[in-house]
DNA sequence: ACAATTAGGAACCAATCGGTACAAATCACA
DNA sequence: TGTGATTTGTACCGATTGGTTCCTAATTGT
């Protein structure tokens, strides 16, 4: 009874997303987005409602392919040591820029700009952060070098966990040496080498 | 011979680097600098050249006025324990913030933003943070509780609390609540507690 | 008095911002 | 084959962006 849409909501999404993750939110423009999108703008507005909607749910988008499956990682099988999946994602961030992939964390990004003034994304980039925490709080329950830690100490550990997180995406997205990012997650390993 | 001018130009870059502080680069607007600054636009495209050079002139008083006494606390007098300076720099990052500044810091903010895209500011922003990253070195150096460290694995560790501190700073611009950046400090803390 | 240089401010610039209005194209159903 | 519903593309909107160009008034040294 109705024309149907020429295109995928989710797919278009996901390009919006990958205009946000390169420019940050201030930084995608709507031509931008909507050639990333591959549409034009009258059924850009039809479809969402405008630039921050959509942003909204890219957030939630990149909550499910990005933040999920890390901690996902995180809480992973409990028959592998929860400390080896920390230095497992820590990795994979430093591979992810070996790769030349220079974008950083979505969030991370949202959190350090202008957006984060925002309310309803400051509401939502904090519990994505959150999940990253709650991620590294699991693991170090499972680990078994860091069993001695009481609920408090883990907890602390996990908060560290995530600053350093955050910072090495941020780091990431100023192009800074590879070798740093390294280091840092070398030092993170040695940490628990120096426990041991 | 000629009218001399009525504003300091220092006390104008610094009222301007307030505004980039709390603004970020590309959140502070020309009407937003002008007003913050005091001066009119004429004035200001006579004593600076416009936005970005304006921002050069603010890194490097921003380099002056907080990342160097960072980094001169770091460096501290050596009869004070290297690691207990590195406790002080990261207490005094929690304290700012529990005392409603939640600016964080401006190079790495910078870093952050679509004006780490800019080969200058990503220039001066690498700069400003291995300066940091020195003073951790150099921190880790004087710290009784490291001198087992070889020097790779210092530096290793200065570029892990390096990204600590961008991280902290970062949390704390998105309104992170208090607590998570006290126990993130305090884990920090207990690294060393733990290796005693 | 005069030349030089500044401040201040208004007017203006092209470009871009996000957002809206609307006619034409396209479909599903009767 | 109409007909109603909805998408699509484009033209357009006002506001704002950073930047430029004037001009006049003010203030100095010579």
């Amino acid at each position: 009874m109705a024309r149907p849409r020429e295109f995928s909501i989710e797919t278009a999404t996901q390009n919006a997303m990958n205009v946000f993750w390169a420019h940050g939110y201030e930084g995608a423009s709507l031509p931008e987005l909507l050639k990333g999108m591959g549409i034009a703008r009258g059924s850009f507005y039809k479809a969402f409602d405008g630039k921050k909607p959509l942003f909204m749910s890219v957030l939630d988008l990149y909550d499910q392919e990005a933040i999920w499956p890390a901690v996902t990682l995180l809480s992973g099988p409990e028959d592998v040591d929860g400390w080896k999946r920390i230095m497992l994602l820590f990795n994979q961030v430093v591979a992810v820029v070996a790769s030349g992939d220079h974008r950083g964390c979505l969030v991370c990004t949202a959190a350090a700009g202008p957006a984060a003034n925002d309310v309803d994304i400051a509401k939502a980039v904090g519990l994505a952060l959150d999940k990253m925490r709650k991620g590294f709080e699991t693991a170090l329950g499972a680990s078994r070098q860091h069993n001695e830690l009481n609920a408090q100490q883990r907890r602390a550990f996990a908060d560290m966990l995530t600053a350093q997180y955050v910072g090495l995406r941020i780091l990431a997205r100023s192009r800074a040496p590879l070798a740093t990012l390294e280091r840092s997650v070398s030092a993170i390993q040695g940490l628990t080498d120096l426990i041991d």
